[in-house]
DNA sequence: CTGTAAGCGAGACGGTACGTCAAGTCTTTAG
DNA sequence: CTAAAGACTTGACGTACCGTCTCGCTTACAG
């Protein structure tokens, strides 16, 4: 392990974590991106700016932090329906969670990603890893023995559409959408 | 008209607003995003910040003006090829514009409109339209008479993995990659 | 002479000079000295900021003229009365004078004379001496012989508690005050 | 007690108060009024703007609160000589004490507090009271028993000449002068 | 029970940039 | 040559956050 918990001196309020990244989604929503500070966030909270800085490097880890946390708490897709749909189910999911909040707080970490290279290697490890790679079991199971590289370029053929319609054309990922999305992914797969 | 050519007063030093935008851009190269402002452009050009002001409302407008006004320069693709090949050659092309320097600005502008709706708005329209509506006639005339809703999804569905390397994945746009997409395009094409 | 009338060329507009003026004292008056400037009144007479300045080489300049054009017009006071009360009524009318917006274009003609060394000279030469010479007639016919250094100290005696008032102490003028400082001065004339 | 000595947070740096109202000072002297601005003391000094500005809330305050500080060190006149001469020589010693350098930065105060009436009665109450009130201790001992307002009156014929002098015609304030005034008062004094 | 090693609120601090304002000058076209 | 319009340079204004740095005080485990 590689904790050593540090049990030497004060220790940290543990509810300040939880509430700063509060905050920091508050801001988002409220006020949008450009309101989130590390004064504002201090200042609503009533957390002093110090020991914000001591949890977190950046305003960017910060905010990093504050989504991931809350993005982990979002329910995993159901895997349980049959092989063929299955595809289908995950993309109106990932759809259907993308609109509202959580694809706001997307186009706001994709903001901070683009000004910040480790940011963004950092919010791709810490958050669209994981759907990433739910979506890579999905296209294996339904063509085993495939390359990597194929995988990853079907994968972002996947959800290359969403996103861009998410940051680029602010277009709506409704059902629709996803079901000519998928209907193209199936085709794609099964020519593979 | 739109022009009302305005011949009252002293005119603009037509110079200065080139000096900006190409101020900008170096800025934008040299030391990346961060590093544009207009406190910077001022100095590095000469221009008073006031003159500065005087013509883009933000540094949002300068950013963005400096960015279309180079990209409207950029050579259009050619669109003499075969009817089959066209769409790939589009394809191809537009990876290859989007890797190097090109790629890089459109990242800095994503990231300064992912924090600004009307900047996104403006940026769409000044800058990315001309290229999609060019994608969609080339769909047009490959299969003619599909309805308006149709034809957007499946210009997102070939822009949009592009544009998800591009911003999220960091990788590359090679030919490998265009010739996938572009094959998934035209049976997806032959299919509707 | 100094004329030569110049009548090449288009004429100046009259008006302008008087259009001017006024808005220098009224925006004296509405919004107090820090708000008048050629900036706001160009904008308010219409008058190309230009234009003013070929009429007048400063802010100060103009601020000045406007001034002792509206002083001009002052009545001067009775100098019918008896030599006795000549002095008295000089005072009171000094004081009654100085008293309300007069005082107070005074006091901002004397806040920008404090920054200009120049300005001072010609404010006092434009204005302040005409009353100055005045009094010291008055102190002449009363004390006929007396020599330039003592009668100038003498002015100075009397009219230096008004300005004192005025500028410093910001305290009223009134009959009272007057009055003690008319008595004080026939006294210290009568022991020269 | 006012004072409540605020143990909470970081303290001020107790030099930079000295430095940047030293700084005011100079830049008064070597440049003149005009050219004391927040900017320039923060260049000079090396102090932060926003820490200039976190200290005094106004070029104003700063400029001020360096000049009643600089005064309050001025040695305060002998009070130890006799009841008659007493005057003579507060008279004689303010005037000596307003020509030369403290005389040019009290013009130049002066010339803020005719654009700021708040900036008069702080600047009176912070700096002039001190000498005014000694003046009117002196007239009191020499004249027990004179009502207030009569007290106040006399203090303004006396300072009234000597501020005239100072800041409207620009005369100066020699001994010859001081002595006249002098005179004069003593006989308005017994007079009265 | 007492160091000592954090954590913490408060707020000062040096920076960098923001967007605004006015002064005084310059450059057009129109009269 | 004057006028209106408006661009231009210069220099300062006061504000906002960034990320860092002290203060005095408060926990906790360790000796």
């Amino acid at each position: 392990m590689t904790q050593t918990p540090r049990s030497v001196g004060r220790p940290r309020n543990a509810e300040h974590s939880e509430l700063a990244r509060q905050a920091a989604l508050d801001l988002l929503q409220e006020q949008g991106y450009a309101s989130i500070s590390m004064e504002a966030v201090a200042e609503r909270t009533g957390i002093a700016k110090q020991t914000l800085y001591r949890r977190w490097k950046h305003k960017r880890a910060l905010i990093l932090d504050a989504f991931a946390e809350q993005a982990d708490k979002l329910p995993m897709l159901p895997t349980s329906v049959g092989p063929e749909e299955e595809l289908q189910a995950f993309i109106r999911g990932t759809c259907r969670t993308l609109t509202g909040q959580c694809g706001r707080t997307n186009r706001a970490l994709m903001a901070e990603a683009l000004q910040s290279p480790e940011f963004l290697v950092e919010f791709r490890e810490r958050h669209l890893t994981k759907r990433r790679r739910q979506l890579r079991g999905i296209l294996e199971r339904q063509r085993p023995g495939l390359e990597d590289q194929r995988l990853e370029t079907l994968v972002d053929l996947i959800l290359g559409p969403i996103w861009y319609r998410l940051l680029v054309q602010n277009a709506p990922l409704d059902e629709a959408f996803a079901d000519v999305l998928a209907q193209q992914a199936l085709a794609t797969v099964a020519q593979t």
